[in-house]
DNA sequence: ATTCTGACGTGGG
DNA sequence: CCCCACGCCAGAA
C-alpha cells in the first residue's frame, strides 16, 4: 500500500488556536492587545471571538499571557475566566499597566499592534 | 439536526 | 460617551 500518504492534514498542523498562543506569547512586557487584532493578524478579523475562545480552551496556561489580551475597549472582559477575581487586573499593574474598574489607562499608548509590530 | 451562548467588532442613532 | 442590533465561528446541550 501505499507509502504513508500523510493522512489528510497535511498542511497546517498547528491549529488556529494554537497561532494565538503564539502571538499572545509575543506580546511584549507592560503592553497589551485585543482579540480583534489578533484574529486580523492571523487572517480570521470576523473571528475575534474564537481568540478569546483559544485563551478559554488554553486553560490559563502560563505560557500564554492571556491577561495582556482585551477587548477594544481596553477592558478587562475576561477577568472573570481567570482564577481569582482580580488576577487578571494584578498581573497587568505587576507589569507597569494601570487598570482602573476592569478598564485600562492609556489603552492606545499601551496598544501593541501585531500586525503593525510584526 | 437545531438552538443558544460567548474572554468580539463594527455600525447606526 | 452610551445603547442597540447584526455578523461571525466554534462548542455545548
Amino acid at each position: 500500500m501505499g507509502v504513508n500518504n500523510n493522512d489528510t492534514r497535511s498542511d497546517s498542523d498547528i491549529s488556529f488556536f494554537d497561532k494565538v498562543y503564539e502571538v499572545a506569547k509575543l506580546i511584549p512586557y507592560g503592553r497589551v492587545t485585543s482579540y480583534g487584532a489578533i484574529a486580523k493578524y492571523l487572517g480570521a478579523a470576523r473571528s475575534a471571538r474564537m481568540v478569546g475562545w483559544a485563551m478559554n480552551a488554553c486553560g490559563n496556561r502560563d505560557d500564554v499571557p492571556a491577561h495582556r489580551v482585551v477587548n477594544r475597549k481596553g477592558i478587562l472582559t475576561g477577568k472573570h475566566h481567570f482564577k481569582g477575581t482580580n488576577l487578571m487586573q494584578q498581573l497587568l499593574e505587576n507589569e507597569g499597566v494601570e487598570v482602573v474598574d476592569n478598564q485600562i489607562i492609556d489603552f492606545e499608548k499601551l496598544f501593541w499592534d501585531p500586525m503593525k509590530e510584526l
